[in-house]
DNA sequence: TTTAAATTAAAACGCATGTTTAAAATGCGC
DNA sequence: GCGCATTTTAAACATGCGTTTTAATTTAAA
């Protein structure tokens, strides 16, 4: 006897599904209460407001993966000898987890953060830096580990780098394997995308800084 | 005795700054109109749509962009050698004389291709390719010439992953220059970014594909 | 069963958007 | 200086948004 879906529930799976697909500002509450199949008002009752709204959608997400990735990155941090591959390494087991949030979680979450970045500047940012801002330095301790020869400016940025090519791929993503399938013949599954994307972020941040 | 601006330029840069710093749907045509210190319904007059004015924004960029691009492109595919560096050091040139189309125009430019593929998917890329598909092939050969190891669909990926690398830098441009600032000390110009952004798109491109 | 709290529902509010309209102003060849 | 085409202006339009309100309904404890 399975209990059916809490109005509460069914609001944050059609509000996850168009914020990764349209992004944030361009999903409207209306467009989320008709998918949900609850009533307008109900998203302000339950949450209070959009903005809230956006910000549980992605704690759903960030509560899972941030402590596996937590985890991963304490794991590899006592290792004698630290790749960056190796920690990027590391975002692979949490990000297959997000599975267990959602069937297509790990590309829907990294649709999200794409969104978060691009649209909302400071808001989503800050909040993640004040829930998992210990997860985020330990990740930067163990890419200078890997690195030395970068200076911790230096690397700021190529992380950065990093954000931005992951991000992008994602909410380009249905675009771009469209044009891929259509030009190489190949059918590209979004997974694949991250096989094709850890290497190039390796080099990246392996590459010499001048 | 210098003409005064038309209406028509007066929008066109009131459009670009505001695009540039908060994207084309952030930024309303009130706010354009505004800033630009003419009637709100001249830009229906003279540009015909909002859509309209976003693609003659655009376009006031590319045209100087791309042939620039493509002599240099064409250059540089005459050498014997050809190194992925080489080929992302023909865009230093041709970005850097849209300081000709308006002062900042590099950084501007760049952070109106990052809202321009974020934003509206299809619209401004089919735009792109119709005018500068050739441009764009070129640079795909030149890529390969480089890294004859990797397949087309591994290179179409990379390239994007570039692009989306670039995009964000400039999007998030100025907030992580602030965040930069503020953490290590040292006040970073848009330019420099730019400087950091290529050894590792060059690293990323030329990493082993496993 | 009664009653008070929690939830759902329909409607409206206030505001901002892109666009259109129609009149006023301006520019310019004759 | 006249007359016509171009341009500018102010106002309104239609639409969509997030949010609020108020009443109806459901839930669950007494």
């Amino acid at each position: 006897m399975v209990k059916r879906l809490t109005t509460k529930d069914k609001i944050l799976n059609a509000a996850e599904a168009l914020f990764a697909e349209h992004g944030f500002e361009q999903t409207s509450l209306r467009q989320i209460t008709a998918d949900a199949q609850v009533n307008l008002a109900s998203v302000n009752y339950h949450f209070g407001s959009k903005k809230a709204l956006i910000q549980a959608v992605m704690a759903r997400y960030l509560e899972v993966l941030m402590p596996a990735l937590h985890q991963e990155l304490q794991t590899l941090s006592q290792q004698p000898q630290i790749t960056t591959r190796a920690v990027f390494d590391c975002f692979r087991g949490p990000l297959q987890e997000l599975i267990h949030v959602c069937r297509q979680g790990p590309t829907i979450f990294l649709s999200l953060l794409g969104f978060a970045y691009t649209e909302i500047q400071g808001h989503l940012r800050r909040y993640t830096m004040a829930h998992f801002g210990d997860v985020i330095q330990l990740l930067l301790t163990l890419l200078h580990a890997a690195n030395p020869q970068l200076s911790p400016a230096e690397m700021f940025w190529r992380l950065h780098f990093v954000l931005g090519a992951t991000v992008f791929a994602q909410v380009s993503g249905p675009a771009l394997r469209e044009i891929a399938a259509a030009d190489f013949g190949e059918a590209i599954e979004a997974d694949d995308v991250l096989e094709r994307l850890i290497p190039f972020l390796a080099g990246g941040v392996d590459a010499p800084s001048k």
